[in-house]
RNA sequence: GCGACCGUGGCGAAGUGGUUAACGCAUCGGAUUGUGGCUCCGACAUUCGUGGGUUCGAUUCCCAUCGGUCGCCCCA
């Protein structure tokens, strides 16, 4: 039996690979813009960060974690995000201390979540994130928030909705926690399985659930949004500002929940319906007990993820065509064995001067040879043959006007270069 | 973890309990001795995921198994 990739894994091939190339070089452009810069932590990590920093109640952490055990008897795991690596490396390396702040990072990088594939979900998959750690202003809500949406704009997704929420500090969520517990307690025989245990554990995640969506004690539930106390409310309304005078549209989502356990105030998915059941692409929000929780100081911070694998999908479904040139500048076509080697050395020079071209390897025809510059997309091909090696030129035909042309062989580069420069610039 | 659907050449896909398993694309060769995108001709699956069963006979029926896709839960 042929042996495949396991499942929910996938290979990224030659013809896609440019996709992903293409985005991740718009988010690393965009990064740059906003000042964040790169962290590469390992993909695997103490099994212990995750618990504690993903939290323990979470579907993460009781079912979807990769973990093993090293052969020095460690417990180990493939990291399911990317926060907790990031905050794990900022508190080791003393990123606090640094003279740049906040600390504003950003990853791309493989996750891995035990779950049942479907569309837009795998078991590894490529988030892309962001963190500002160390500022607690409202604004860098909404510049975390803009970033998102800048790479979506230029990639060229459109219809895409900012669902935002506030989850409140520590003193809030307690006070709405208690009044859910209060408020669902009498009813709780009537909910499913999953709600009944949720209650007492993390009864915020009640509201999250699609099956008791339409009861009646759902709908009367009190939102975090009643239990705000001052402070939270008023962050929140500088960050809605903010995003406003960004001119960033946003639904206020009260039932909106971040699945970690780390979110305080600001909570935030981008949503486009259409890419199978899963609609979110990204998700993230304000986290600021997670330094605390993992060892540091008591540092805010805030960020998202998205999944590279979801945009995938967002753009497919929407019908957005990258602007990805896959084509060659130059096909090189030798006849003849002294051809054949001098042609060789065109492009070997060819490439030493910046120019992207290719030639056949498989001993074809010349005919087969100009079909193959054809779907490679050649702009230019240039045959040498017996004469041309006499008399020193090459004959050089632009594949897009099939004008053709004989070229003193000393030019040849140069006008190679002439035809693709004027090419590039008609796009 | 649960549910639905699916598994035929490199890809897409038709098909039937019975002598040579359609077709399209791609690939290669030829029509055009050194010229692509159009056209025409030709070549290309000892075989229908794997194992077992029913049968005189199975790619087609049954069972199991593996794999894929989609959905539930939850999320990126």
């Amino acid at each position: 039996m042929m042996i495949q990739v396991p499942r929910g894994t996938a290979d990224v091939l030659p013809g896609e690979i440019e996709l992903w190339q293409y985005i991740e070089d718009k988010a690393r452009d965009i990064c740059r813009r906003y000042n964040y810069s790169e962290i590469r932590t390992p993909v695997f990590e103490h099994t212990e960060l995750f618990q504690r920093g993903v939290g323990e109640t979470t579907d993460i952490v009781e079912k979807e974690m990769y973990t093993f055990e090293d052969r020095g008897g460690r417990s180990l795991t493939l990291r399911p995000e990317g926060t907790a690596s990031t905050v794990r490396a900022y508190i080791e390396h003393k990123m606090y201390g640094s003279p740049q702040q906040p600390t504003k990072l950003y990853y791309i990088g493989p996750m891995f979540r035990y779950e049942r594939p479907q569309a837009g979900r795998m078991r590894q998959f490529t988030q892309f994130g962001v963190e500002a750690i160390g500022s607690n202003d409202p604004a860098i809500d909404a510049e975390v928030i803009a970033l998102a949406m800048r790479l979506y704009e230029e990639l060229g997704l459109k219809k895409l909705h900012v669902e935002l929420n506030s989850l409140g500090d520590a003193e809030s969520r307690k006070a709405h926690r208690e009044a859910l517990i209060k408020h669902f307690t009498p009813h709780i025989h009537e909910f499913c399985s999953d709600c009944q245990s949720r209650l007492t554990r993390n009864p915020l995640r009640i509201l999250d659930c699609k099956k008791d969506a339409d009861k009646e004690v759902m709908k009367t539930a009190p939102t975090i949004l009643d239990y705000l106390n001052e402070a939270s409310k008023s962050y929140f309304e500088k960050v809605k500002k903010h995003l406003d005078d960004l001119g960033i549209a946003y639904v206020v989502n009260p039932n909106l929940v971040r699945g970690l356990d780390y979110y305080t105030h600001t909570a935030f998915e981008i949503m486009e319906r259409g890419i199978g059941a899963v609609s979110t692409i990204c998700g993230g929000g304000r986290y600021n007990g997670l330094v605390q929780e993992i060892g540091g100081n008591d540092m805010p911070g805030i960020g998202f993820a998205m999944s590279i694998e979801r945009v995938l999908l967002a753009l497919k479904t929407q019908g957005v065509e990258l602007p990805i040139d896959q084509g060659l500048d130059c096909f090189v076509i030798g006849l003849g064995e002294a051809a054949e080697e001098k042609a060789f050395l065109l492009l070997n020079e060819m490439r030493r001067q910046g120019l992207t071209a290719d030639k056949d390897y498989l001993g074809r025809k010349m005919k087969a040879q100009m079909k193959a510059a054809d779907r490679l997309q050649a702009k230019v091909v240039v045959i040498i043959g017996e004469d041309e090696l006499s008399r020193d030129i090459v004959v050089l035909k632009n594949m897009e006007t099939g004008d053709q042309q004989e070229v003193a062989f000393d030019k040849v580069i140069a006008k190679v270069q002439e035809i693709t420069k004027n090419d590039k610039q008609g796009r």
